[in-house]
RNA sequence: GCCUCCUUAGCUCAGUCGGUUAGAGCGACGGACUGUUAAUCCGCAGGUCCUAGGUUCGAGUCCUAGAGGGGGCGCCA
């Protein structure tokens, strides 16, 4: 009977029949080790003389990467081995002999990779990091569910560029140039399916055109959006805590492996989680940004600078490294393993000084950026590291000034320059994963933004009509699905988060 | 859209001041080895130096334009 990798605990000193392909394999002579991936994990399967025969080793001796076989073997505990367990193969069959595996064992270029993304997916990292994000897609769904929240899909095809900032995909609806474009956000249908149903989430592709080349941005990505009725902005931040706090719990109870060993995510951020995530208003956080106020004895711009000074002072070691291997390599007389030890070593500085060098360039641009940011604004990238950096817990910044956030947001009944919105940034310079707001519930201010915005009135008369027909306070909140696997795996680009990433440039595969 | 770095073998990269026949590692292929973890060792094959112009006795190397890519910023989630 077939058993899958992520078994084999169940299985131990008993035979047991896996499929999968060769992800890597090892031939000395009289025994082979093969490294078998089914989907569930990976395992070696050793095919010994002695145990499986000669037929079943030369068989194994002809595997080529990739390849992929059904074994019968028996699961053995070894504690050398990643996972604790290995197959000793009493029978190989093959299903099919891959042709030359364009994937190598080295290390491969981005653009490489990209091109290669469905061969790409099999390796043990891309798997690590696709098993985070189903895990945090279903920790997701599990949290709303058993809160009473109602999944209610927003549609994609959408009539009007509504909420008039950013630039969207357009297409036509059939054939009388009627245009319609990809939804950007679910928000506006969430809200009229809050008052129907009470409590309700939206996660669905979402569609965004500008040319964002950045290691944050996608064309098209997946998106929650919660949206609650009868809820303030403090129900909101209290909600959008446990719901952070809950998902990042999950993934860790359950992807823990993958995260820690293969992964290499450090966990400083599973720690901290169980407590309260800091709540600062704009304006502190302005005054945090610019040096003025201080964070547990923290300065953000003098954190910037020390960060600035080590790499400089990290470059001048490795420049000191690279001459000495440099000298080494004159040495006369050196054996091969070694003039290729030295020339390995040669290379890794000279690619880690390369980064390195990107960063000295881009710290002053940032540390510019903190020190004159200029109270009143949106926050940029650069300034959201220099305040998350502060901090080992996501932490709120609400309060913010009304002219530049959203149309729809709710304003402070004592104080109209302020709107009762809110932003989650991750720690460790991650910045924003999740905005949310009160939505204005009062219909003259309402039409009143909609002027102060040049939209065109007659496009929200529906959304209009949840004012007119028993209007409610309510709030809700939006998060990027792939931002938020990008900050549990701690990976650095947003297109290794999902399978097969759009981005301005990259189509296919 | 802006700034910056890059493009040489299937892959990852060296290539000094412009100089004669362009190199290494990995991968492939042939071989050695009973415990390997990106195994190791020996041998062998593999090139439109991104494209188009230009400078020069001579261009992988210098100049101009174009294409593609990385990093940073903006727009944003």
């Amino acid at each position: 009977m077939q058993t899958y990798i992520k078994d084999l605990s169940q299985h131990v000193e008993q035979t047991v029949v896996l499929n999968g392909w060769v992800s890597n394999k090892r031939t000395s002579g009289k025994v082979a080790f093969l490294v078998l991936r089914d989907g569930s994990g990976f395992a070696q399967c050793v095919v010994d003389l002695a145990t499986a025969g000669e037929e079943n080793l030369e068989r194994a001796k002809r595997l080529t990467l990739e390849s992929a076989i059904k074994i019968h073997g028996k699961v053995l505990r070894d504690e050398k081995q990643e996972g604790g367990f290995e197959i000793q193969v009493t029978d190989l069959h093959i299903y099919s002999i891959a042709e030359e595996y364009p994937l190598g064992k080295k290390e491969h270029g981005v653009d490489f990779l990209m091109n290669n993304r469905h061969l790409w997916l099999r390796t043990k990292r891309q798997w690590a990091i696709m098993k985070v994000r189903n895990s945090a897609l279903f920790a997701i769904h599990r949290f709303f569910q058993s809160r009473g929240f109602m999944q209610m899909d927003s549609p994609i095809l959408t009539g009007n560029a509504c909420e008039g900032t950013t630039t969207l995909f357009d297409t036509i609806f059939y054939k009388d140039d009627l245009p319609a474009y990809l939804s950007q956000s679910g928000q506006l249908y969430a809200e009229a399916t809050a008052m129907a149903m009470g409590k309700v989430y939206t996660f669905g592709p979402t569609f965004r055109a500008e040319r964002s080349l950045t290691p944050r941005h996608l064309s098209e990505f997946w998106m929650i959006e919660p949206e609650m009725a009868f809820y303030d902005l403090e129900m909101n931040m209290n909600l959008i805590e446990e719901f952070v706090r809950t998902v990042v719990t999950d993934v860790y109870t359950e992807c823990k492996d993958e995260l820690v060993n293969i992964l290499e995510r450090k966990t400083a951020l599973f720690d901290n989680i169980h407590q309260p995530f800091p709540r600062i208003e704009y304006d502190r956080a302005v005054r945090i940004i610019r040096g003025e106020e201080e964070v547990d004895g923290k300065n953000a711009i003098k954190e910037l600078e020390a960060d600035l000074e080590g790499v400089r002072q990290v470059i001048a070691d490795k420049q000191q490294s690279l001459a000495d291997y440099e000298q080494k390599l004159q040495t006369p007389n050196l054996k091969k393993g070694e003039v290729n030890y030295f020339q390995s070593k040669i290379d890794g500085l000279k690619n880690d000084l390369k980064k390195l060098e990107d960063d000295a360039r881009n710290i002053p641009q940032w540390l510019e950026s903190a020190r004159n940011f200029p109270p009143g604004e949106d926050f940029g990238a650069p300034d959201e590291k220099a305040l998350t950096r502060l901090f080992d817990l996501p932490v709120f910044v609400y309060k913010w000034p009304s002219p530049i956030k959203a149309f729809y947001m709710k304003r402070y009944e004592d104080d109209d320059n302020y709107v009762k919105g809110v932003d989650l940034l991750a720690p460790e310079g991650f910045g924003e994963i999740v905005g949310g707001s009160q939505r204005e519930d009062d219909i003259e201010k309402l039409i009143e933004r909609i002027k102060e915005h040049e939209l065109p009135m007659e496009a929200f008369e529906w959304y209009l009509d949840l004012r007119r027909y028993g209007s409610v306070p309510h709030a809700g909140f939006g998060l990027g699905f792939e931002r938020l696997v990008m900050w549990l795996t701690g990976v650095s680009h947003i297109r290794e988060t999902i399978p097969f990433p759009r981005y301005f440039g990259r189509l296919f595969p």
